[in-house]
DNA sequence: TGGTTTATGGTAACCGTTTGCCACGATCCG
DNA sequence: CGGATCGTGGCAAACGGTTACCATAAACCA
């Protein structure tokens, strides 16, 4: 049986309030006693147990994470930026994934907050279906959402701003040449796919690119593999395919690829997060980074301020995404001299 | 305030124990009590204290998980198959990313024990670094490692063979017709690094492969790159490229094709653990499939029966791999029709 | 009919910490 | 020197469920 904090004290000869206070430093005890008592939980091991620690201090020092898909290369790099920043405060992190089922995301919402988390992260999967869930979890526990939003404006969020992202890629094909665009993305069901929807609609129309109807399916390279037909199979490419992630777009290029389509030669491909993979596709992908750390900071700062002002108003910090460009937009004589062997071998 | 069980009791004109036996059902009550108890509960919209209850169950019905990179795809889609099978127990999850570094590994498995989780799941980084930690904390708490584990057989262990896997890459590149083969792994400072560079060793001599000295760094895509460029400076490249995991053959995939090397002609490659992305990459990978879902059902299997059976003998579970052939190891006119182009393209 | 078993309710201890409150002695101050 | 203040220690009440144990009444049995 493990050690408890009455056993510390019995060996130490204190009462287990000094025993309490020395460990903890809550509130000054005399030097003799601190060196018992230190000495006493060095002999027996002892290790305060959390639960009966959170359970009368009523904090438990957890947060709750809820994310649409942890296979969603996006996230991963997320949760670690997360996890890193908790560790670093000793709290810890409970990962949930909501398979981009909204039904699901509410039940572990409601187990997080049965489990009186601290505070809670969310990237809600549906903007509209989410809603409920998000706002009644949110009145019981401090919460954030991050990356993704329900519609309305009711709780914190830190993301990137979609719309400038979506600028920075439209005005890059069309300084780089591009007359015509077309949209790949998913169905706006949430926010990530509607907002990049809308911004580049507008910024396209913006940047004076001709645009013909968006290809909507959802954010997975097998979508973008299916969108590529289609694309192929019209009567001809755009001059640039802006995706709504880099999952669909490295789909995309993958099939072009396999079609003899050129990239980006013959079309221009854009992603959307950069992922790890963005990188090593072939060609490499041209895409919008989102700064996880700096996310995952002000997910934490966020949440740490309602902790202290649970009534303080709502923040909504946008963050400034950068793009990243890559050979699916650059021309193949920008690339470097051991890319040689590589462009010819690609043109043909 | 939330509703506690004595709000529920009081206004459902029963005592506690009575409230308590009627909404956990671990004990009969009359018709009428538990009639208004629910009645009660509901109206109060009460919701257990998980935590009390915890302290008093003395469990916590909490897992905790411990990897070394989330952000290595390998470890999200085991992830979310251990995720969704803790789920339907209605347990959660605690995950820890270890970093590499046994020393924050070490500190997370100290944290979770701390916390009282019922059960650890862990791929230590280190065959030998994270020993110790590992031995402690099995001491203290169900644990089963999961795909990478110590050296020493002290505790329950599911994964796949890796010597079967690797006898199958090996195998089937031998019957590809490659003659020479080089191993590209990480150094073996985990198991699966060292298991799988054992067994390529042993597997290429069985089939008459020829081997050069193996390079060993690390299992990321920069590593892969690095990799090629060796190989490349080197006199000429061997037949087969079988490399440790995914990640480095996507790199090398990448340099060899900006390098103007036709894979799989000019040289074979594989990887290993069947990521996502391999199926992307051009060409797309041949790699050894881990089944995450049957690995994460017999995971919590496994940790479940030493709840029950705290002393039982330990048990290793090694799941058979299984080969998925894709195009680097496929001769171009073994690809279906619409690949024509893509074969043109790349042979230039 | 008396004794035993069964069903169900309540009381209060318990899980392991933390902390409000009081006590007591030492120090300080006018 | 008496009273206020400060520093430190301990008692015991929380925190919110769960459950061992006992009580009571009904059912059952010989």
């Amino acid at each position: 049986m493990p050690a408890t904090i009455r056993d510390v004290a019995a060996r130490a000869r204190v009462s287990v309030a000094t025993a309490s206070r020395a460990l903890s430093g809550r509130r000054r005890v005399s030097d003799e006693n601190l060196r018992r008592v230190i000495g006493a939980a060095a002999e027996l091991s002892y290790r305060p147990n959390l639960v009966a620690s959170s359970l009368r201090r009523q904090v438990t020092n957890t947060i709750g994470l809820v994310i649409p898909q942890i296979s969603n290369p996006f996230f991963p790099t997320l949760v670690e930026s997360i996890e890193w920043q908790l560790q670093s405060t000793t709290r810890q992190l409970l990962l949930c994934d909501s398979r981009g089922d909204p039904e699901v995301e509410q039940l572990r919402l409601q187990a997080l907050v049965d489990r009186q988390v601290d505070g809670i992260m969310i990237s809600p999967c549906d903007a509209l279906r989410s809603a409920d869930a998000v706002h009644t979890t949110a009145r019981q526990v401090p919460l954030v959402q991050i990356d993704r939003r329900i519609t309305g404006d009711a709780t914190d969020w830190i993301g990137v701003d979609d719309e400038v992202g979506m600028r920075l890629v439209v005005e890059h094909v069309a300084l780089a040449g591009a007359r015509t665009a077309v949209f790949v993305g998913s169905v706006p069901t949430n926010s990530s796919a509607l907002l990049r929807l809308e911004a580049f609609a507008s910024e396209s129309s913006g940047f004076g690119l001709k645009t013909s109807e968006p290809l909507l399916g959802d954010f997975t390279a097998a979508w973008g593999i299916e969108a590529a037909r289609v694309l192929l199979a019209g009567r001809h490419l755009p001059d640039a395919v802006v995706c709504g992630n880099d999952l669909i777009a490295i789909g995309l290029l993958r099939q072009f690829l396999l079609a003899g389509v050129r990239v980006p030669d013959d079309v221009l491909v854009t992603g959307y997060d950069d992922i790890t993979s963005a990188e090593l596709s072939a060609p490499s992908l041209t895409t919008v980074r989102q700064p996880h750390d700096a996310i995952a900071f002000e997910a934490l700062r966020l949440l740490t301020e309602r902790f202290d002002r649970p009534d303080g108003p709502y923040q909504r910090i946008s963050m400034t995404p950068e793009l990243v460009v890559r050979e699916s937009t650059t021309h193949i004589d920008l690339l470097p001299p051991n890319a040689d062997a590589f462009s010819r071998a690609s043109r043909q």
